[in-house]
RNA sequence: GGCCCAGUGGCUCAGUUGGUUAGAGCGUCGCCCUGUCACGGCGAAGGUCGUCGGUUCGAGUCCGAUCUGGGUCGCCA
């Protein structure tokens, strides 16, 4: 029988009832954690989102009633509890915030009941993701869920703090946009007063803050949601909030500025780390050299070694044919490793297959150092010699090799740098390690398209020293992109624009679109660049990416409150679903909905 | 679309080489208990092993398909 809460007014959360507040009247509302009915007294930890504190049911502080209510409480009812707050006559339970006090009763009132929940609210849940995703409004009750979600906002409402101090306007663009071919798939909306057309919800807010720029807005901010119909993963779902800012008068420096100052300033009020400044800076081309990865993890080092010109003349057909090709051969030092037996080897050869390597050379050397290799027969001792030096392989290292296209060379062991690391456990968990990657390719030959693609969008400024090779050698061509990459993860990225129309024609060019075709699909942009626009640049983070590397999960769905599965399915809402004929047919559009459903 | 992992009472799991009534902890329900906080004591209910098909005298256990969830490759400017 649930009760009103009427005439009362909570005055605590639960954890924010102290020690100071000792012989104070408070009111407490909450969930019921737990009850222990001992008989003639009755223990309730009573829950709320700021954590819990313990309530005391006794026979002479409360009447006859309340006390036999307290004994009828069950997990997850919601009350509402009038009572002096005490020092606990009792053990002081040190594993509480507040273990030293608790309140005991002299009003109780139930105002929900609860059926037993199907899995336990509690921190740490083992329960498998579909149950706790069907029943999300429970799991949302966990504690850890909720000090996520907590930080998301903190983080939030400290950036537009932040950044309003910083002159950034807040200014919000639109969901229904219109559907460009670059990029991810997008999300279609189709129009009902135009049957046959589609909105497509944005992929990034993109063009409406470069024209932002162009009105003159100067700097702004929003933090956007953006949709992209693509399978997901991990760290990946098909909808997500974006940190997506926009400055003009700027260049590389200035976008970096700010957004170094603002990571520092999170990291220190959220979480207590001092993010030291300037962050370190490094460009493409070397974080592929040296980690196989446009975002590496620097948290260990285990680098990768260019051995090409050491092997080049070698008779190993394998590191020959590839150099031969115009690839590369590289390598990877895993200290203390040599002894990993040879299932085990064979296995990272599988993992690196997956990254498309044809095979995995390897020199395994033994502690008394001398060595076993996949391919000893194929070099002379003096050329062994010559490669391990390279490596700087001592006793008990495994030495690992890709032999291949540079592409995939630095794909196979960036991955197997970090399948490696993993294993061998040599990632600090509580280490934050930023770095910035600067002078990404402007242009990446797309096998499939059979064209060049904009590796970051189309509207990326080229370096300047580089802009006179966009018809003569456009995978030269670098650009003024940079990304911002927190333990091997890219948490944001962003780059100067384009701002001279012709500049943007040339791109549109070398992306393969006829003149037409770019003001077919851009023709506004295009156009408001006729009309004065200042030079610009901007970054979008991804803020779900940052919250959960602040909090420190695996999966993105533990920072957002009402995630989609791998299928991009609701379990809680069954969403998508089928639409009932009526309303497809004032869309004009005839795919058979299946009946009920 | 490919590959890998998981699916046994409400929850989390165990289940040996296929062999009699499928186990445990937690939870739930009942009774008892005035200082518990992973409360305790006594007792009870609850599953046919994701689904379908096959092999077998006999399958939770083997085989095939399928569904659900997770991870990953492709994909994600």
């Amino acid at each position: 029988m649930a009760e009103s809460m009427q005439g009362l007014k909570r005055s605590h959360r639960c954890t924010e009832v102290t020690k100071a507040d000792i012989g104070k009247e408070v009111t407490l509302m909450g969930w019921v954690q737990k009850n222990r009915n001992k008989g003639g007294i009755v223990f309730v930890d009573l829950r709320d989102r700021s954590g819990i504190i313990q309530i005391i049911f006794e026979n002479n502080s409360i009447d006859e009633e309340g006390f036999e209510k307290a004994g009828r409480l069950r997990s997850e009812f919601v009350i509402a509890v009038t009572g002096r707050v005490e020092a606990r006559s009792g053990a002081v339970n040190e594993t509480m915030q507040t273990g030293e006090i608790e309140v005991r009763a002299n009003g109780l009132r139930i105002l929900s009941e609860s059926d037993t929940p199907p899995f336990p609210i509690e921190e740490n849940s083992k329960t498998k993701d579909d149950l706790r995703l069907k029943y999300r409004y429970l799991d949302l009750r966990r504690p850890d869920l909720q000090r996520n979600l907590m930080m998301k906002s903190q983080v939030a409402t400290l950036t537009r703090d932040f950044m309003s101090k910083e002159g950034f306007l807040e200014i919000e663009t639109p969901m229904l946009n219109k559907s460009t071919p670059e990029g991810a798939r997008d999300y279609l909306v189709p129009s009902r007063i135009h049957q046959g057309q589609f909105y497509a919800l944005p992929q990034s807010p993109q063009i409406f803050k470069q024209l932002l720029m162009c009105s003159g807005y100067d700097r702004y901010i929003q933090i956007a949601r953006c949709f992209r119909d693509e399978d997901l993963r991990a760290d990946r779902q098909p909808e997500f909030t974006q940190i997506d800012m926009e400055l003009s008068f700027v260049d590389v420096e200035d976008v970096i500025d700010v957004n170094e100052r603002l990571l520092a300033h999170l990291f220190k009020e959220v979480l207590g780390v001092k993010v030291n400044l300037p962050i370190q800076q490094m460009t493409w081309i070397e974080a592929m050299n040296r980690f196989g990865s446009d975002k590496p993890d620097l948290r260990f080092s285990m680098e990768l070694v260019d051995v090409t010109e050491v092997v080049r003349e070698s008779d190993f057909a394998v590191f020959t044919n590839a150099i031969a090709a115009g690839g590369s051969v590289r390598g990877l030092n895993a200290k203390g490793q040599g002894a990993m037996p040879r299932k085990k080897i064979d296995k990272l050869v599988d993992f690196a297959k997956d990254f498309g390597a044809k095979g995995l050379a390897y020199i395994a050397i033994a502690e008394d150092g001398s060595y076993k290799s996949s391919f000893a027969k194929f070099f002379t001792e003096e050329e062994m010699k010559k490669l391990i030096a390279a490596m700087e392989g001592k006793a008990g290292d495994l030495l690992l090799f890709a032999a291949d296209k540079n592409k995939v060379v630095w794909d196979v062991l960036g991955n197997l740098r970090l399948e490696l690391a993993k294993s061998m456990e040599i990632i600090d968990k509580d280490d934050f390690k930023f770095v910035w990657i600067t002078e990404f390719p402007l242009l990446e030959w797309s096998e499939e398209e059979k064209r060049f693609t904009a590796m970051h969008h189309p509207f990326t400024m080229p370096m300047e020293e580089d802009l006179q090779y966009l018809e003569t050698d456009p995978g030269r061509v670098r650009a003024k992109a940079y990304d911002i990459v927190l333990n091997g993860t890219e948490i944001g990225g962003g780059s100067v624009r384009i701002h001279q129309n012709d500049v943007q024609e040339r791109m549109f060019t070398a992306l393969g679109f006829t003149k037409e075709q770019a003001y077919e699909q851009f023709g506004f942009l295009l156009n408001a660049f006729k009309y004065g626009v200042p030079p610009h640049a901007g970054l979008a983070y991804g803020l779900d990416r940052l919250v959960m590397l602040m909090a420190k999960r695996d999966s993105i769905r533990d920072v957002i409150a009402f995630p989609k599965v791998k299928d991009a399915s609701c379990l809680m809402t069954e969403a998508p679903s089928y639409v009932d004929s009526k309303q497809l047919e004032e869309l004009g559009l005839k795919i058979k909905s299946e009946e009920k459903e």
